[in-house]
DNA sequence: GGACGGTATGCTGTAGGCAGTCGACGAAAA
DNA sequence: TTTTCGTCGACTGCCTACAGCATACCGTCC
């Protein structure tokens, strides 16, 4: 028996290798964002992250140049990174642009998807729920990105599935503080999904899913349209005022 | 009159800076794939391409990152960066994704644009169409991306926009070659497209784009099945002969 | 009092350099 | 002859250093 055989039955081919620096600082930064210890607007130092990160300025030069690749940043030519403002407008459209690839996805899903992948679909979907039941939103947030990013994968189009990756992750931006509001009728909607699927409706599972991205979609802007955006001082480089601790 | 006013009005308010060195590197390396100098599965050494550049490996190694996160060339940790291998299915799911992202941007296009747009879609139009009759391939294909452009912008949707914008892009370097193949039935569906969206009928202008782009994809795959696919060996890193040049 | 120019400071952009790692080649063993 | 192990070379990943530049501060002039 080769090697190579033996290793494509086992689940995890490949060892966690230690990932290189650049990821870990993507992730790193991320998660800075995301957990909002870094405000939109507010004014990345490659050396201060370096420090904080506890590696140098080069990975930390590269995490934010891809992070600015993904929308997380944006890098203005010899001032620096900011961290993105996310309008109500951009989060607007990035919600639309979500609900046509998803939709999309979902169709192609109908016609492609195996017993397997259904199979997969209804599991995520029970532990969906079960997070739902018993008030654990991050694991529900986490869970639903997964079923996502699975009927994407489904589609059997590798690039609309990169592509729709893409835009999730920057969803899940926006999308993390308020998702508690949505609850128990998103797992309802993906449940009807999956049945669709499983069926090969096409036209229906590609409905279910603009339907439901779509109350996504408006739960999120309902409740954005409440909070008043405090107007954001133009990001401008900070300043660090002139050797403070330094007696 | 405040500067800022008078700077609004003129139609280059940046003055051409000194782009970074990072961008030179990403175009000139995006310019050496498209016009087959650097082979689909080649190892790109950071050094040699730096040599080549007459810059040092930094900026090569931020322009690969991120010309990895758009497509063009695969990154490989600890092995580097190989120009990406662009497959028949691959190019087919590309433009079955171009084909979505357009469409959606025709329709709504359709719905937002004013007279202004159209009277550049117009403009746009009678240019590609004069390049076509005097057979300029290369100013037709440039002129046919630019119109599109143009289309997804009015969209109004900017993250659409650049969506699009980056498949088409990709779309771009598969098309090249075959673009000749279409010539002016490309350029009659064009003013079909912009009759609808003057018209501001929708439902028109997704339809004809769609059938346009899949016209394009159609006229792509069916030149592509004719020529054999060389199998490409595995992309593995190459060892220089050892110093063969020092004589 | 407000505008303007000089100066200082800290940041970015780029270059150079070093250690770790991967692949290829060649010798030795089965 | 085929397989395995050791060695070598080259490349990547990362760190450090330096030059240029943009901004903020501050004194001076109108």
């Amino acid at each position: 028996m080769l090697l190579s055989d033996q290793a494509g039955q086992t689940a995890a081919t490949k060892i966690p290798r230690p990932a290189t620096l650049r990821e870990s600082v993507i992730e790193a930064i991320q998660e800075l964002i995301v957990s909002g210890q870094l405000k939109p607007g507010q004014h990345l130092v490659e050396s201060e992250l370096a420090e904080l990160l506890g590696v140098s300025r080069q990975p930390v030069r590269e995490a934010l140049q891809q992070l600015s690749g993904e929308g997380w940043v944006d890098l203005h030519p010899g001032q620096g990174a900011f961290v993105h403002v996310p309008t109500l407008e951009e989060a607007d459209q990035l919600l639309a642009v979500r609900t046509l690839l998803e939709t999309e996805s979902a169709r192609l899903a109908a016609g492609h998807a195996g017993e397997d992948g259904v199979r997969q679909l209804r599991s995520l979907c029970a532990r969906g729920i079960a997070a739902v039941q018993s008030d654990d939103v991050d694991s529900a947030v986490a869970i639903n990105s997964e079923l996502h990013a699975l009927v994407t994968a489904l589609s059997g189009n590798a690039v609309l599935a990169e592509l729709a990756s893409q835009v999730a992750r920057r969803v899940r931006w926006y999308h993390t503080p308020v998702a508690r509001q949505r609850g128990m009728a998103s797992w309802d909607e993906h449940t009807a999904l999956i049945d669709a699927i499983e069926a090969g409706d096409e036209q229906r599972a590609a409905k279910i899913m603009r339907e439901h991205t779509e109350h996504t979609r408006a739960s999120y802007m309902e409740q954005r349209e409440s909070e008043p955006v405090e107007p954001a001082p133009k990001p401008v480089r900070r300043r660090r005022p002139r050797t403070p601790q330094a007696g």
